[in-house]
DNA sequence: ATTGACCTTAGAGTTGACTCTAAGCTTATA
DNA sequence: TATAAGCTTAGAGTCAACTCTAAGGTCAAT
């Protein structure tokens, strides 16, 4: 049985964030010893894996709710479950990554046009950009 | 001259969110009637359109904050403070793909070890990922 | 004169995931 | 025994960028 801040250290998290995890549902103490110091069983240490690794993918903590309470009744949840939340995630990142990309572009392209010199920004090319409403889209397209 | 909801209008905000910015001293009106409505010039509207565009790259309102204030007086501030501020936030864009792109890779993998049926998910093998820490990295490498 | 649409302000609420504080027990070490 | 480290709780604070609410004044049209 680990106490919380050995628990902590054990997945590398903060004793405060695995408390907040336990506020919301994620993880648990299975006992308390008499004084009420949270106790961690292996299966507790399990749970407190899964919920770590699927942070680190990426899952929100609503995404690992979910996982969980399939995880605790696998057998009355489909396997189609499981795709359908990872596959949902993989749809929000590809939205972000587009957005990110969007903006890589359009990024770079301003300090290719820009010499960024030392000299004053009276003619400044980035602000002129972005004084007329953004990169003209004359010339080639990418 | 516009009023509020004339400028939203116009460049596609809010007029909560015009209040917000003038709040955050981003977009300001340089009179108001008699009876207190802002009243917005050309050169207010300009200013508006350049954080609206600003915005739509993606830059911060901090950012915009900064890159405003070189644009009140281009000629006692150099090119170069404009291309930092850009150069940062397009590594910070960078990072981001990054992060994604990790995640992105994750999930796709989980997905494509994965049948995703309507069978129960005792066997499934996201979950048995998530259970083992991660994917393993034996066989090939990415 | 009365709607209804629009404007004003100050300030609170939202989202997600923490992060920290205060006040007070408990446990281990010197 | 005293001190420090660690635990408990409830609840507040943080970040960014909005988003909304309440209570009230203004304006155009009927």
């Amino acid at each position: 049985m680990l106490k919380i801040s050995e628990l902590a250290g054990r997945i590398g998290l903060s004793a405060h964030t695995i408390r907040f995890y336990e506020k919301h549902g994620l993880i648990e103490a299975s006992e308390r010893s008499e004084s009420g110091y949270r106790l961690y069983s292996a299966a507790d240490i399990n749970r407190a894996e899964f919920v770590k690794t699927a942070r680190n993918i990426g899952f929100s903590l609503e995404d690992i709710a979910q996982l969980l309470s399939i995880r605790l009744d696998r057998s009355s949840h489909s396997c189609q479950e499981v795709t359908d939340i990872t596959r949902n995630k993989l749809h929000e990142v590809n939205r972000k990554m587009a957005e990110l990309e969007a903006m890589q572009k359009v990024l770079s392209r301003l300090l290719d046009n820009c010499d960024g010199g030392l000299e004053n920004a009276t003619h400044c090319s980035i602000l002129e950009v972005l004084d007329n409403g953004g990169l003209a889209t004359t010339g080639r397209v990418n």
